[in-house]
RNA sequence: UCCGCAGUAGCUCAAUGGUGGAGCAACCGGCUGUUAACCGGUAGGUUGCAGGUUCGAGUCCUGCCUGCGGAGCCA
């Protein structure tokens, strides 16, 4: 395999080819600084005049930003160079001399970004990004299958929602209606007694007309449901796993933490255990702040941004109101008013990156919901078999990956942590 | 859906109700260590759309469109 600028440094006074693009260029009449990218890193490339052939003079100068080539050069260490290393340039064969490009290196808006989130992407910014987003996705399969889960793949096209709280894309299957997906939960719970631990990780589509920088048309989740773990059980997994992706990111991707002048001390510190309080304790905390919140009221984003700046790392809030939550989770056997569920808050403000919950397993108490909440029980027949035949204990969560990636990465919106976000009024590129 | 802000050159932004400019990008030229290089020059405009007020509107008023920020809902 020819090398790539990640392995240059394997090379250092060797000469190589790779494939390559132009980023920038600058040029001081007898000599060209070429800024080299090739998806993997960049380097700059040094062209003398008066060392090269002529012909590579030229087909240096006649560059453009974004032009493709296969460059030649000797590898040399230069401490002046972010990555420590140069290639001094003896060889171009343009591919193509690429038209004026639209992004220059000078700031851009958002909307014009975004209608080049094609061409974006091939930014050192996003591309770190994208890069920690797909070594997180990695981490993720890592740790559960080091944990002894099975993946399992929850059908996108449904026959109805899984909650029926928030809007779905309705879509036409042949004659019959049908749903994209919220939430694969209540088919991994079937899977779950099927396979023990289970965990799904796929893209959910909310039609919520949701405009702020933690919320995504079409976003991936993974969904972990596991036989015979409880609320407490459930918790201590979630602080593991979250620790494990952290930890991991930090482990392979410095470079790009630094690129993005992460602050990796607030990073380290995420191991468990994760501090816990109820939702009680929450209530209380944030009226002591001076937030206008009675009990039974669901907290708000500015609340869940308070509540986190007590603490240094991802906090559980347990214990929610059973009225203000979903229709499965198991009711707390000592107190009845509430559930056996925690949302997890990460910490600076980006909110709430994991929901889950210890599930209803009785047969009696799932058909009394069913019916509070008017759901159809020809509909979800397949669910409710689940408690006839051989029902147990069970929980499970949702983490949301593009608000964890923007947490790790310290984004500011979640449209970039996506190749190519949907948005409220975005469906291009 | 609601609240707030904005829309001027390819991009980012200036312009007191009185002749629409600058930086970057593009093009031409200069420079052997540049880091969003720098210096000189050239070219680049239906000021989001429609109407109104005025001797005169990029600027003031009304409506619409689009975008941004936030809320609700959620991961």
């Amino acid at each position: 395999m020819q090398p790539t600028i990640s392995q240059i440094g394997s090379y250092v006074g060797k000469e190589v080819r790779f494939g390559a693009w132009l980023f920038n260029r600058r040029s001081s009449g007898k000599i060209q600084f070429l800024q080299l990218r090739d998806g993997t890193g960049f380097i700059q490339g040094v062209v003398a005049k008066n060392d090269v052939d002529p012909q590579v003079w030229e087909n240096a100068r006649n560059l453009t930003q974004e032009s493709s080539l296969y460059v030649t050069g000797t590898v040399r260490e230069e401490e002046r160079a972010p990555s420590g290393y140069e290639l001094l340039v003896t060889g171009i064969e343009p591919i193509q001399i690429a038209e004026k490009y639209p992004i220059s290196l000078k700031e851009h808006g958002t909307e014009f970004l975004m209608d080049h989130r094609h061409l974006w992407i091939r930014s050192p910014r996003q591309r770190a990004i994208l890069s920690i987003r797909s070594q997180i996705i990695q981490a993720v399969h890592e740790f559960f299958y080091q944990n002894g889960f099975k993946k399992v793949d929850p059908p996108i096209l449904t026959p109805t929602s899984a909650e029926g709280t928030t809007t779905l894309f309705h879509t036409k299957y042949f004659d019959e209606d049908a749903y994209l997906s919220q939430s694969g939960q209540l088919y991994m719970e079937a899977a779950a007694m099927a396979l023990g631990r289970v965990y799904s990780f796929g893209p959910t589509f909310r039609a919520e007309k949701s405009k702020t920088r933690r919320h995504l048309i079409e976003f991936w989740m993974i969904e972990p449901e596991m036989a015979f773990v409880d609320h407490e059980e459930n918790l201590k997994i979630q602080e593991e796993f979250v620790s494990y992706v952290v930890q991991d990111v930090l482990k392979h991707c410095r470079r790009e933490l630094n690129f993005l002048t992460r602050d990796t001390a607030k990073l380290e510190n995420v191991k468990p255990p994760f501090p816990r309080i109820t939702y009680d304790e929450a209530i209380q905390l944030l009226k002591e702040k001076g937030h206008e919140i009675e009990w039974g009221e669901d907290f708000g984003a500015p609340d869940e941004t308070a509540i986190a700046e007590s603490f240094d790392k991802p906090v559980f809030i347990t214990h929610y109101p059973t009225e203000i939550k979903a229709f499965y989770m198991k009711p707390d056997p000592n107190r009845p008013e509430v559930v056996l569920c925690a949302d997890l808050i990460a910490p600076e403000g980006y909110g709430e990156i994991i929901g889950g919950s210890q599930r209803i397993d009785e047969p009696e108490l799932m058909l009394k919901r069913f019916e509070e909440h008017g759901l159809s029980k020809k509909d979800y027949q397949w669910y409710l078999d689940l408690r006839k035949y051989g029902t147990v204990p069970h929980s499970g969560f949702g983490l949301g990956l593009e608000r964890t990636v923007a947490w790790i990465t310290g984004t500011e919106h979640v449209r970039e942590t996506i190749p190519f976000p949907r948005l409220l009024n975005r469906l291009y590129p």
